[in-house]
DNA sequence: AATGAATGAGCTTTCATTCAT
DNA sequence: GATGAATGAAAGCTCATTCAT
């Protein structure tokens, strides 16, 4: 559907490889682990379906490879370095509704379903748990871990788990083609509400 | 593995649809709709595989019966009446560690995914606006109709829909247990962040 | 290859069943697990392919089934009674060459090889030593269970699956077209030899 | 599994094939025709897989190769002479339980069926033939080539045969540990009954 | 109304083989 | 001489669906 370009790329294991994650990672955000078939992925990859085998041993080992490869990045180069604005700018970019044009879909929605495989689970739970973190990071406020306080962060991600979610399943308006700048403020309001007040701006 | 009751419960229209349509609610709502065998949902109703034609056409036809016969509303018998408080209250029980004993998860879970079929879009789409139109109508202001209001009331809507998506998908702590108590707090928090400020209580 | 025999036979589950288990005994026998395929087996049987999971679950269940359903006896219709001669004749008849035709090689092929299931093992070893003991019970001497006794008679199975495979594999003339007669006096000599001459005639 | 001896063995067209074909004959032997990969062969040989092709041309090629390289001699290093007592002991040699440690199994084994080829079963009929010829030539009787002794002679193969196969397929004790000093008598038995009394000792 | 036999299509996986380098 | 990338064909298995009682 994408990539077969004509020249069929011979003898270029990395290209290959690379192609095929790609293909995968489209595809399996688009349509879930179950929706994906090995045969559409090799095709989109313009490659022979046998390939997969050689690469990524199985249709499971190429999931994995997939939401390895998957960013886990909320903001910035670097994450989302430390004030509540820059937060509110980095997830309100994310949610948008035209980031992620090379997955056809927020990345996340990979993590969800399939279930089964703990090495998959394991996966996933560190994705989402990063996610947390950067919240807590970015947030402002000094890393006093109390229960509550976690638990706040991660209502935030869901909040983002489920725009994407809901984007992709059924596309309610106005939601579904909410820009940055539409959501910055909803979203500024909630993470206030969830992570309370910013601690004093510390730098002057 | 839930109503195959002895008596073979021969003849009774009404009932077998009932039983059939009931398993399938359960296992699209846990394993979503290719994670749903037909057979498996015939030999929970205790009903022979073939009558899932005869009441249901399809496949899709009994995913189609089982997301109409989903529950809509959010709070009490009659929907969310109209205070902030309870608005909260009705969320933090609905999105609750143990709600829906008798789903195995969320509902809202059948909503999501599979796309394609025109029709189920639909009824997915009202589903969520139903969600959304009880959540602007218990909080407690005029119905003002501009479009952030919308779309705020569509993030709250997303927030319960990633909560249950991240419940039943990796299971983060401590949202994943998270008791109606624990999720009032924050949640009522969100909802004020949202929806603004309750307007002044109308009745003095 | 064999039942296809126009008529689709339809509706007859036990039919069905037999034809199945019958092409499979014969593709097992001739050209061993590997190299029967369960397409082949149910063109065969000119039934479709996914009845074999429905009747037998799957390959091995197949072929488990047609191990269990070959024939052990090794003489008459109980077996071998007591006397030298009565085994001899029996043998002869069961390694000559057109023995066995409705399989198209000597049922004993089916029981070697493919390994590695412990439930399959247990089933072929339990076939041979049926075999043994049937042997020991037509020596025609008392029950005295020394082991070399019981290595002699298995150097007499050793011989029939000898002459099974040699035939099924090679085709050595004129071992491969022998009759009952031609094998009768060579194996009453090997019998005398690995048994011992007769214990007394007790009807003397 | 065996050659993989560190320094890559460059150019050195003799010992690659040599490595080869060692380790097709384990695994052929062993695993049998289709229970035999390519890969795995070159694994073992620690060589690339498209060396089969160059030295082999194919899998049959290999197969071909693996067959003709078996050894063939009964006995010592120039056959069985001609006296009754060493054939006796040459056979329960080879027929022992720990004959043939480099092969894993009896090498005989690879004589036996995949069929089809007829060069392949051109190349078993004649190492079959020879065995039988090693065996008249050394029961020590004249070469009156009627065929009933033909028959007993091949008789004889095929209780070598049936032993390999018994022992590798299932595994029956005793016969499966049986030492050479274990089926020398009953093998000098049946050498005896197949064979007749030896003729006079000819040489004094 | 209800049952169970039968089918066709499609999936992942596995291999021998071929092709560039 | 040797390597590793790429391919095509076929296998076992699964499932929604249809057909005959």
């Amino acid at each position: 559907m994408a990539d077969a370009s004509g020249a069929p790329r011979r003898r270029d294991a990395a290209a290959t490889r690379q192609a095929l994650l790609e293909a995968a990672r489209r595809r399996f955000t688009r349509l879930g682990y179950d929706g994906t078939t090995l045969r559409e992925v090799a095709a989109d990859a313009g490659v022979n379906l046998a390939l997969i085998k050689r690469y990524f041993d199985s249709k499971e080992g190429l999931f994995k490879a997939a939401i390895a490869s998957t960013p886990r990045a909320l903001g910035g180069p670097a994450g989302v370095p430390g004030d509540r604005a820059r937060l509110a700018d980095a997830l309100s970019r994310q949610l948008s509704a035209d980031a992620w044009p090379e997955f056809g879909e927020h990345p996340v929605l990979m993590l969800l379903r399939v279930s089964g495989d703990e090495q998959v689970d394991a996966l996933r739970r560190a994705a989402l748990q990063d996610f947390t973190r950067q919240i807590l990071d970015g947030s402002g406020t000094g890393p006093e871990k109390d229960p509550e306080r976690l638990l706040r962060a991660e209502l935030l991600v869901a909040l983002g788990v489920g725009v994407a979610v809901i984007r992709s399943a059924v596309g309610l308006q106005p939601l579904r083609d909410a820009t940055p700048d539409a959501l910055r403020g909803p979203l500024r309001d909630v993470i206030d509400a969830l992570l309370g007040p910013e601690s004093e701006p510390v730098e002057g």
